[in-house]
DNA sequence: AACCAAGTGGAGTGACCTATCCGCTTATGC
DNA sequence: GCATAAGCGGATAGGTCACTCCACTTGGTT
């Protein structure tokens, strides 16, 4: 709306003062800690006193939670968005196909909130939904290859991967310490059922007991 | 500890008043719907006023939420159970196995509430937890006959069934209308996965449009 | 009909959350 | 060095939640 309105760099309304912008930082990195281990639905006040801000600075860095969530996995994104682009180009795309998959499910097992923003729907978040869908355009071609190669099978549909993706964040968020476990048996299952040979190697099975007694107790209200 | 403390009825202390039972029946009615929809994270005081009653009456009847879970989905667990049962005793081992799989992630799509229930464990609930390991066992005998008969993979693990399980809940949870298409088709390629064939038919996948406009649309405030 | 324990609803408590206001502090340009 | 706008953080408003307390009501029994 305001035509330039000062120097050439109109990224930043305006530069931020040097301490403001170092407690930025640290909010973001806060954050990212915090993110990681607690998901998305970490309270703002937790993520403040983290970065040791007051609860003031952040919303006013950050004024609604998305903003805060785009800052935050804005690179995690990006880096994502370059493993499909580099799978598609990979010699073997199935092996760019595997490779990726794992890959990306290992990210969302090691990082909770990633697991998350990953099987969200980003309303105002035009970055993420930018980075999302050269991923997932980048994946598509990629579909095409390991098809073409007689390696994916030819029902495969792209939509696959984001239910898979939604999937592992569902036994993530369901069992706490066997998650990483649990996960990597679900996707070999799915790698498996991909693949048109169906001989793909399975991880292990959890054992029962790491897998019952890792799972969360109660969603809410921890029971007398 | 208390040595009979009456009579010879000795699940419920003593019977409760006529109007008593009326409201406690009304607060598992109205539970059970709250629950279907909106899943075990309900509040309390939305169930109480589901019920028509007020909030002290439903937590003199159910101290904790777990006790009103119980009582709500402790029909639906027996349900499953005895859905396990039949599918043990069923003369194809596989088809036994694949309706079964297939109805338990159906009930979970058709129910929110259970769909988590099936997924978490009940730290003192002693009932759900007999139930499901009742279920389980039978699963396993099941899995046993299925891969005699060389339909069901070898190194297929009893442990599949509840990552099967945690994974459907994720997708139902994170997608809502299209939910239901995108869970059979999960299910769908696990069970080629599961299957020493491979050969399983493949529901079809949801298209890119319902599925990514049906993600919920962030966890917590909705953005300005 | 009268008694009363069992049952009831709603106000109240305290914890936790997002979000804003406002008086004080400080980095920065001159 | 000084003026001052930018930035700061704690207090606070206003919401939801689980859970309790208590004065009143009512079903069942005699």
């Amino acid at each position: 709306m305001e035509p330039s309105s000062e120097s050439g760099m109109c990224k930043r309304a305006r530069r931020l003062r040097s301490d403001a912008e170092q407690n930025r930082d640290r909010i973001v990195e806060a954050a990212r800690k915090v993110y990681r281990r607690e998901g998305l639905s970490a309270s703002m006040a937790g993520i403040a006193r983290a970065a040791g801000v007051g609860i003031a600075t952040l919303f006013r860095r950050f004024p609604t939670r998305m903003d805060l969530i785009t800052a935050v996995f804005e690179d995690a994104m990006q880096r994502n968005r370059d493993a499909a682009v580099a799978a598609r180009d990979a010699e073997s795309a199935w092996e760019g196909f595997r490779g990726y998959v794992e890959t990306v499910c290992a990210l969302q097992a090691a990082n909770r909130g990633f697991a998350e923003v990953l099987t969200m729907n980003y309303g105002t978040a035009k970055v993420l939904e930018r980075q999302r869908q050269e991923a997932f355009e980048a994946f598509t071609e990629l579909i095409g290859r390991a098809k073409r190669e007689g390696r994916l099978r030819e029902d495969f549909s792209p939509e696959d991967l984001p239910i898979l993706l939604m999937a592992n964040a569902g036994v993530l968020g369901a069992v706490g310490d066997a998650g990483a476990a649990a996960s990597k048996r679900l996707v070999g299952q799915m790698l498996r059922a991909f693949s048109e040979s169906g001989s793909e190697p399975l991880p292990p099975a959890p054992s029962p007991k790491e897998l019952f007694r890792g799972m969360v107790r109660q969603r809410r209200s921890g029971g007398s």
